[in-house]
DNA sequence: CAACTGACGATAG
DNA sequence: CCTATCGCCAGTT
């Protein structure tokens, strides 16, 4: 197994793992920077995934409208986008509830 | 090369 | 429940 990789991580890129996993997110369902940061490997990296989100959504076209924060909320300020990807979510059918969130009972997306 | 920043999240108080 | 703080990695300045 020749495994070279370093005692102290995984590395492979931890943000091409999250890229791969944006790209799984299926149509109609939301993901949250936390659980793609888990599925890569870490649980705390959210902030990548920020960034991966930010600077690689158009080059690898990533649906990053479907990411959101923890508390089911485009995190987004308005006019910022944030009307943007609410509109685009909705257009997948997911639904805000009065508070501007989702339901996660229903649309969160969870890995297979 | 060091410091800062970022659409966050978990934990502690 | 809410606020404060630390942590994560990569890209910029």
């Amino acid at each position: 197994m020749r495994i070279s990789r370093k005692a102290t991580s995984e590395v492979s890129s931890f943000s091409h793992r999250a890229i791969s996993i944006i790209q799984k997110i299926p149509r109609g369902k939301v993901a949250t920077y936390g659980q793609i940061a888990a599925y890569a490997g870490n649980p705390y990296a959210a902030r990548q995934v920020v960034r991966i989100l930010c600077s690689s959504s158009e080059k690898y076209g990533l649906p990053w409208y479907r990411v959101i924060n923890r508390k089911g909320q485009i995190s987004l300020r308005p006019n910022c986008g944030y009307e943007i990807q609410k509109a685009l979510l909705q257009k997948e059918g997911i639904k805000f509830d009065k508070n501007d969130t989702i339901d996660f009972e229903r649309y969160l997306w969870t890995a297979s």
